[in-house]
DNA sequence: ATTAGCACTCGAACAAAAAGAGTGCTAAAA
DNA sequence: TTTTAGCACTCTTTTTGTTCGAGTGCTAAT
């Protein structure tokens, strides 16, 4: 993306965006011209912001107020801010120590990580986790509860596992389980949904002889294990935050961004289709959902080994502390991506609650 | 409780009541004389009001205006509804159809049943689902996943499974795997957390020979699993439609259950600290959480085998359309209740990993 | 290219007045 | 004794008009 504005253009058009993220009301030329741009009369600055205004960076809201940042205006902003908005290594540091220990499932860490991104940021939080891929089960087990209660323990590649339950309508032994498990691993195992035929069902019951009945409850439950749709999760923390917001007190926006963020899949979607592993920022009407075109979602993946594991962001409207936001998500994303990369060392540690 | 209200005055209290329900306008003597009682004049009922205020069970927002219940007057209104509030055979079916055949977990089963009594009412619902019991352990699986990880399953009494990830520092054989799962079975199956003394795990040590260590970090996982408290959960559907409120476009009191609803832990108190199996109606300040001091949490438990195993429930304003709200969640945990004493044999669904 | 000066626009804030709804009270009627 | 009509009173809501001030756009001078 290429904005040619001269430096001075430019120079105000982020002046009057940090103006108008902290004081919320539109900035005019006299601000700019005393506080920002001393050896500047406030005219010159009329004229640029016009210019500004002509070329879609900046709005009016009505004839006679100041100007307000346009969603471009943000865009380039933040564009802007790209590769300067790093936190600093200490408070990286401190981010890291109040993760640390707390937890040893990635779900916890990930829930911690975005309480924390909310709490200090004071927007509202989210931690996504991705669907669990059970395109492809490299792993069953089969446990005895009683006669007519078994239940089916399931492997994907990625090493989530899933249990579903059995209810037979007739009964069986134990030894019935574990038969149940070996023909599930020598015949279904390994294979995906599309893979599995008929001749290989058939083979598979008449590996299980009289008890053909049992793989086809079993199958019923796989298949709709697999075929689960359904994304992700999301995980909210401090949607109350969005009403410190005026913009918020809308209570159509505010609706429809509660309506969203309850929603999930258009937050879904717009994380999924983000390219690359950078911080995402994502302003307005760039948002796919048209309920969130009044807000901004920052978010930044999590990988591990290469793979996509989940994600942490937050929430907020448009005029957003952008600096600070984007800064807190990515280092609270680095320290969580550092953390569970070492997560071996961290099992033997000594474990504190 | 007993109240000792003429017939009139009860009259009266329950027409303020169902006018200012519906139109969320203070309700006047006038109002009432012409649409309700046609036999009195306006100056009886003002009267009459004027009594009711004294008993507390009417308010008026400032002098000039009709009156308004208070608390106390729903408190009346809904506990003269008991009995009667009943949604017909029909609607009943027809809802028990709605949620038929749609799942066969529990959870599902809750959620979906809480988003219909959301979606009938028009106001926000919530599906609780009490944490699983897994103080006792009675079956162990481990699944080999690679050399450094393996799957733990636990499964509870009560057929709840749990699944972990163990994180290896070292390499293991499946073989290992099958005799961890054996050693888990032998000395700590069955037990609860204080039974597991130190001469029961040094026995399990010795049976696992060299490869103790394996145990050790598999029985952090056990305990983490076993302890883990944070209550049950809560599904929330359609925090938007609270907005459909005018009670709730005071921010404060909007933020406070927002906040409430988010914490949850207000709400489950409230809960279980309801007696009997009856359909619950908590008023306003009758919420044990302040921050619902304004709303109202009408909440019904669903039993199996007389155990507790989940609640369906609606969080809305005190100026509710309590019969329509009250029948609706009535009606819809019958259903469940019934669908889950004939489908589910197993009390809890499985947990995901 | 910049700046000073000025007329102009438009919303915010305030005040005063008018409208309307509902009450409480008193005295008469049932 | 209970009910009702009548009336003065209170308090909110709505309307209308006015002022104030911030900020602009334009023009002419620097």
């Amino acid at each position: 993306m290429e904005y040619d504005l001269t430096k001075r253009k430019a120079q105000i058009l982020r002046a009057v965006v940090e103006t108008y993220v902290k004081g919320g009301e539109p900035v005019g030329s006299k601000y700019i011209a005393q506080n920002v741009m001393p050896n500047c009369s406030p005219a010159t600055i009329r004229n640029e912001m016009a210019d500004l205004e002509a070329l879609g960076y900046l709005e009016q809201p009505h004839t006679s107020a100041g100007r307000v940042p346009s969603e471009l205006g943000y865009r380039f902003y933040v564009d802007c801010l790209a590769g300067e908005y790093k936190k600093t290594k200490a408070e990286t540091e401190l981010m890291s120590e109040r993760l640390r220990g707390k937890q040893h499932e990635l779900d916890k860490i990930l829930a911690e990580a975005s309480r924390l991104a909310g709490s200090m940021t004071n927007y509202t939080a989210i931690a996504v986790r991705p669907r669990a891929d059970m395109t492809k089960i490299i792993r069953f087990e089969v446990m005895y509860f009683d006669s007519r209660n078994l239940v089916l323990v399931m492997l994907s590649g990625s090493g989530a596992a899933k249990t579903r339950n059995l209810r037979l309508p007739f009964d069986v032994l134990p030894t019935d389980a574990a038969h149940l498990a070996n023909t599930l691993n020598t015949f279904i195992a390994g294979h995906t949904l599309e893979e599995i035929t008929l001749p290989l069902m058939m083979q598979a019951e008449e590996e299980m002889g009289s008890e053909a009945r049992l793989l086809s409850v079993a199958m019923k439950e796989i298949y709709s294990g697999m075929e689960e749709q359904g994304g992700g999760e999301i995980k909210v923390d401090g949607v109350d935050r969005l009403l410190s917001y005026p913009e918020f007190s809308d209570v159509g926006k505010l609706r429809g961004l509660l309506g969203a963020i309850e929603n999930k899949d258009g937050i879904l979607d717009t994380i999924s289709h983000l390219e690359g592993d950078e911080l995402g920022v994502v302003i307005g009407k760039e948002n796919l959902s048209d309920n969130m075109s009044d807000s901004t979602l920052v978010v930044k993946k999590i990988k591990k080994d290469g793979k996509v594991v989940g994600a942490i962001g937050i929430i907020g409207p448009c005029r957003m502390d952008y600096a600070n936001v984007m800064a807190t998500v990515d280092a609270l994303a680095e320290s969580v991506g550092k953390m569970i990369s070492t997560e071996l060392r961290m099992l033997e540690s000594p474990k504190d609650k």
